[in-house]
DNA sequence: AGAGTGGGTGAACGGCGTTAGCTAACGGTG
DNA sequence: CACCGTTAGCTAACGCCGTTCACCCACTCT
């Protein structure tokens, strides 16, 4: 939630006002999963408050703006999760750290899969792109940049700490040098290029591993995705050059 | 479609049913991609045909069953799509063609957003595994086999035509080897347990990439993926040992 | 010719998002 | 204190949706 703590402060108005917002947000999560994500109606959650429904036209301009809220809510959730896992890493070296993460991240998707859906899934708005516009207008940007940010400065990391074999900035084609030129100047570190698609290549695989499990589409296959999780990690490790014994699967 | 050819057999009234049935087949086809999934409604589809919508309730006991026939009928199309662009590449090497497909497969995601969604995203029957029941009673189950029979295949016909190394049965962890064990038991020809992880953590890698694509999480760091793509592809087929001229990606 | 069935209809139920208009309480000001 | 604007709630209503029901007509078969 991230800002639901200073509820104490403003006139006694704003005060009810911020805890039925939070209240709303809170009802919306439980909602979600009681009832799925085509439950997941604005008069549920009004009966669901003893509200009645357009009464949560007052804090929310239409369904699909609370659904985005509920969206970055749940980035939030995530990324609690991830950083908590990340620093509960005993010593905390960023190859052990981004291991732990990344299995936080499938355990996280694997208990929370209704959630899961809604932020990686094609119900968010990621379908039809519309024009590559919307740039940081919808309220769950800030919060997906942060949990980029999580993996991005882990893998930093690891590569500052000890670096990996990556491929030339020459061996990269130009549009893809261009782009990844691009998105680096936006980072807070320079680091190069190589390093960049080595990341994204990396999060490509954890990302596909954790959807196609999740979404059932390793189902044709594997009974129990987890040994395939780990042995597709051991590989991403070994690119990664992140040594150590393998620590159990928590 | 591959069912609705034979049309002019049975009688009168069979052939009328069976033309009534491709109709709707086709104007849910066509309705999803102008209304979007949200928009795909019974009513709309009937409206669409100069139908009542319960008149639909003739063909189909449900709206969900209609959407799992539309699935099943997208997964066919994409199949055609997929052999035609592998059956066009000369001379027919198995790794060019695997390759072809592969761009096959991310050309028809990313002009087919929408469709892809819902073969590939959450709001499929993916979510809730519902106790990993529904073995084949799903229509949409043997179009999606065959789906994986086509890179399956080329898979296989790429390790027979020149084994690529992989990793030795003992390497792999014992669930891992006996979940592998087991899906190769259902296939024709029996591969090393290696080479079905080697193909397992390949569709991962060109499922997540193209998924990340099609549903906007690559746009935090790439503007047009096709590059990325090339470049992961460049990968995947090196890990496979496939040699020869990079093709221009069309 | 008559019976039966299959494909259509309109009406209706409950649920949905959303809008409009009303009411009552709150908060600050004279 | 009274007063008045703002704010948060309500009910009613509109037009969608999936689905069920009762009905009806046309075709098919005996």
């Amino acid at each position: 939630m991230a800002d639901g703590a200073i509820t104490d402060v403003g006139t006694r108005r704003e005060r009810a006002r911020a805890d039925t917002l939070r209240e709303i947000r809170e009802t919306a999560r439980r909602v979600l999963v009681t009832s799925g994500p085509e439950g997941l109606a604005l008069r549920a959650i009004a009966r669901e408050m003893g509200l009645s429904a357009p009464a949560l036209y007052r804090y929310f301009p239409s369904r699909e703006d609370l659904v985005e809220q509920l969206v970055a809510d749940l980035y939030d959730e995530l990324c609690d999760h991830l950083e908590a896992a990340r620093d509960a890493v005993a010593p905390p070296r960023p190859g052990a750290q981004l291991l732990a993460t990344a299995r936080a991240f499938r355990r996280w998707a694997t208990t929370h899969h209704i959630e899961f859906g809604l932020l990686f899934g094609s119900a968010a708005q990621g379908i039809v792109p519309a024009d590559a516009a919307r740039a940081d207008d919808s309220p769950a940007e800030r919060p997906g940049r942060r949990f980029g940010g999580v993996f991005a400065a882990l893998m930093a990391q690891v590569y500052l700490e000890q670096p990996f074999p990556v491929p030339a900035d020459g061996e990269l084609a130009p549009e893809l040098q261009a782009q990844l030129e691009a998105w680096c100047a936006k980072l807070p570190v320079a680091l190069p290029l190589g390093v960049m698609s080595v990341f994204l290549s990396c999060w490509i695989r954890l990302y596909g591993m954790v959807c196609m499990e999740v979404f059932g589409h390793l189902r044709f296959a594997l009974a129990d995705p987890e040994p395939m999780f780990e042995s597709e990690m051991r590989r991403v490790a070994a690119e990664l050059g992140i040594t150590g014994d393998w620590s159990p699967p928590s």
